[in-house]
DNA sequence: TTGTAGGCGTTATCAA
DNA sequence: TTGATAACGCCTACAA
């Protein structure tokens, strides 16, 4: 079940030469042993051998994409915008998940540096300046999602952090709510401080001193966003509002809420940040981030720079945009 | 930055065949040489090129999946295990998801024939009979997710859908309800089918006639359930309580009722099937299925077998068990 | 327009 | 214990 030019070759009465270029489309082939060496190839079944070809070209074809986690929802839409885009351009795509300690880091090099993959998309929070840094010895083209770089030699496709947080945050003082709670991401992480910067601005328009604005500390977990959540209603007085950096947080919050038989949006109201499927379900209002758009705007840079290294990286930016429902604002 | 076995063996000052049995721990070398070779390859960062090594070795040391999409919470979870596992045993993992009207098979079948895997995986419940026998052609191992098969070529690992689905509405009628709604999924889904088996069984336990229990067909997607739960409440009175076959089912159906301010679970009870992510945070009762395990599972099936083509298939089936929450039955 | 031959980086089979 | 050398399947000068 395995069939190479060398077959071909063979069976058409031509040189494997002559089967490599016909299959190739390459100019010099008369069109008549073309026409043969194609029908054969098909009768045959033929389907050339990746890693041969690899070795010979220098190309994988393929894309490796490193996550910290995919069962978030979001990663999942990115990841599904990623697939459809790749497929399009022709590359398939390697996958990598971030393990414990270590993120995934060498794994992601191991991968560019073993020669089977031609680029990398980094989908990983965790994946700091050193650990890229690094990566890009390895020489090959990478995009960076969720971060807004300006990296030379990297490029990115992020949110509009600040705009989305700021539209949240506007929303919510447009209705009347002051009393406001917001639930962070990490802080190393740039896409947190970048939506923390969105809801200053907003808090200076109305006048409001943004450190006046209590902020604990989620780490776009639930878990973690739970724990901060208990802890600090344990010491305060309910807050009327509460913005949390991403769904899964804000989701954990009405959980907890709904659990405690807090009314949302009554008593208090909720928004979140990503609009992952979830968020719909729960009816929760929250900042929609175009998820599947970023995935395949993710390939296209990388299959850009594949193409042509020397093109200089690009930084793309996509709208984030409020999607109102009941839990702050619908109906 | 590209460092073969040629670099080594110069550097080394042995030949090219020495440094590769050094590399590979072959019996034959002198523990001298080897630790020499081992610390020249340190020292420039060697790593083996994996196009070259399939060649030679007829390998990849990579799995393939086929999704049939991975939005769903259910697949991203599953592909979690599947990640873990495979990193553990050495393999890298190669994701494709079905597109369109050609639901990925030819995909699925080019990969393995053009050796980019070693085995395939199929997470896809639109893959039926006559698209795994192409498969199997391609002469790599298959596991197949989801679908209890008997196939000695194929191995497969599902969760118990018959006990699980018993287990629901064994419970349902324990809470004393009997006016019940069932939304299946797709008629051709296996799954599917035997979750409506598991609710024959309950209700004859019963005596109650499982014919006198109206079902709608939600083909387990949220669209399409709430398309079919709409119509279906058009035209009757509502029941008072929903079994979906599905968590995506159940948790539109949820919403739905929010919406239209039904209560949850005083006026319908809801149940669902899978437990993913966001039915804890509805507190949907639903029963569980050991989804990163059964992504693990698959993993070392297929890992048996690529191990040895002449093992037998193995056909795992994993406890499904009900996790009650608000939704019905909880607190 | 076609064929011959060398090379891509490894592994594996022989001799030495 | 080592070192030549022939595969593996494909691509691509260079010749014919």
């Amino acid at each position: 079940v395995k069939v190479t030019i060398k077959d071909i070759s063979r069976e058409a009465g031509v040189s494997i030469a002559t089967v490599s270029r016909a299959l190739n489309n390459k100019p010099r082939t008369s069109s008549k042993t073309r026409a043969k060496i194609l029908s054969v190839a098909e009768r045959l079944g033929y389907q050339p051998n990746a890693a041969a070809r690899t070795l010979s070209r220098d190309k994988t074809d393929a894309i490796g994409v490193v996550f910290h986690q995919m069962t978030s929802g979001f990663y999942a839409s990115v990841m599904t915008g990623i697939d459809l885009e790749a497929y399009t351009q022709g590359y398939h795509v390697l996958v990598t998940i971030s393990k414990g300690s270590d993120p995934g880091h060498d794994a992601a090099q191991a991968l560019a540096r073993a020669m089977r993959v031609d680029g990398l998309i980094i989908l990983d929070a965790t994946f700091n300046d050193s650990a890229l840094a690094r990566l890009k010895e390895s020489g090959r083209p990478i995009v960076v999602i969720q971060r807004a770089l300006k990296d030379p030699q990297v490029s990115s496709v992020a949110p509009d952090n600040i705009g989305g947080a700021r539209a949240a945050v506007r929303h919510l003082l447009s209705l009347g709510y002051r009393d406001l709670l917001l639930i962070a991401g990490p802080p190393a992480a740039e896409d947190s401080s970048l939506r923390m910067e969105g809801c200053r601005q907003a808090l200076g328009e109305a006048g409001i001193d943004p450190r006046r604005v209590p902020c604990i500390l989620g780490h776009y977990s639930s878990a973690e966003a739970l724990k901060a959540f208990r802890a600090y209603c344990a010491s305060q007085t309910l807050p009327r509002a509460v913005f949390a950096f991403n769904d899964d947080m804000a989701l954990a919050v009405m959980k907890e809420l709904r659990i405690t038989g807090v009314k949302v949006p009554q008593q208090v109201a909720v928004v979140g940040f990503d609009d992952i499927d979830a968020a719909d379900y729960m009816g929760l209002t929250t900042v929609r981030v175009p998820m599947i758009e970023m995935g395949q705007e993710a390939v296209r840079l990388l299959a850009a720079r594949m193409a042509d290294p020397s093109a200089p990286a690009k930084h793309v930016l996509k709208d984030a945009t409020l999607v109102i429902r009941e839990s702050c604002g619908g109906e």
